[in-house]
DNA sequence: AATTTTTTGCAAATCACTTGCATTTTCGAT
DNA sequence: ATCGAAAATGCAAGTGATTTGCAAAAAATT
């Protein structure tokens, strides 16, 4: 295993949330390339070790985020994340809960389902409680925490 | 209203799956510039005329998808889609049906949610039928339908 | 119709991500 | 430990979707 590989693996593996390749890129701080993130981060999904999803966000724009998938988890065994549109925080929401909801579009549709995209997006607590519900005013103050 | 809105509202109403800025650009053919088609989605989408999710397909790459929405329909009343990675059409899954699991969410974690993106992917019935599963080979035949 | 406001087209710029290719690293076999 | 094949990396350049600046054209107001 490669130096960039354990260093992608160590950040991923340390974060609580999903991070997108440039977060990655920043993390593991000069250690390589850009360009090997990406590739990195196709050989960890190829090899079913991550798992990513594309969110798009009015302020960053379109991303995508990847996050570790313990080894050997089943397909259904991954989280989904509530994404803050003010702090643009990830929540994590848990295990998948739409395995049943996935079965009956198979049974009905006739599909075979070999993957899946959920999240969702609007204003965490914090946010909330600081904001008057994040909807009015702008607010500064707990914003860009982890950014 | 001008002409090039009247267009992507008429292309948009027509199709009974979700378009790409692309697929429009050319639907309403020569009209109006592509950078208008984009002005004209975020126009619509901001009225709340229409909706929008991204989707990251291997051969497609990613792309935004535009829908209409019913005016005045509400923000659960949305449908989600399936898309098929290998003839890489949508099958309408219907009415949003994760209103609860989104309403449980929002209880448990204390968050407000706005807006969710939900799409399934995997091999449709008829890619199912032709192509032994859409596994094994790569049985051209019925692919590329509306592309 | 004249004036103000909004929308459009074209060209150029972004942005996330990919690709080509020559140069390292890694790794299995000696 | 050493050698050579195979895989990974860096750098530069290329994509493709989407955005932006700005002046011209169209639409809404008066
Ligand atoms: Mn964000
Ligand atoms: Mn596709
Ligand atoms: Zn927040
Ligand atoms: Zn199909």
């Amino acid at each position: 295993m490669t130096k960039a590989r354990k260093a992608v693996l160590e950040v991923l593996g340390t974060a609580e949330r999903p991070l997108s390749a440039s977060e990655i890129s920043s993390l593991v701080s000069h250690c390589c390339d850009p360009v090997t993130i990406y590739r990195t981060l196709h050989y960890l999904e190829d090899k079913g070790l991550a798992d990513s999803f594309v969110l798009h966000c009015t302020e960053h724009g379109t991303e995508r985020y990847f996050t570790l998938l313990a080894p050997g988890e089943a397909s259904y065994a991954h989280h989904h994340w509530f994404h803050c549109e003010h702090c643009h925080q990830f929540i994590d929401l848990g295990d998948c809960r739409i395995g049943t909801l996935v079965d009956a579009y198979q049974e009905e549709l006739g599909i075979r389902v070999t993957g899946h995209t959920l999240y969702l997006t609007g204003v965490c607590p914090a946010c909330s409680s600081l904001g008057r519900n994040g909807q009015e005013h702008d607010h500064r103050g707990h914003e860009s925490q982890s950014e």
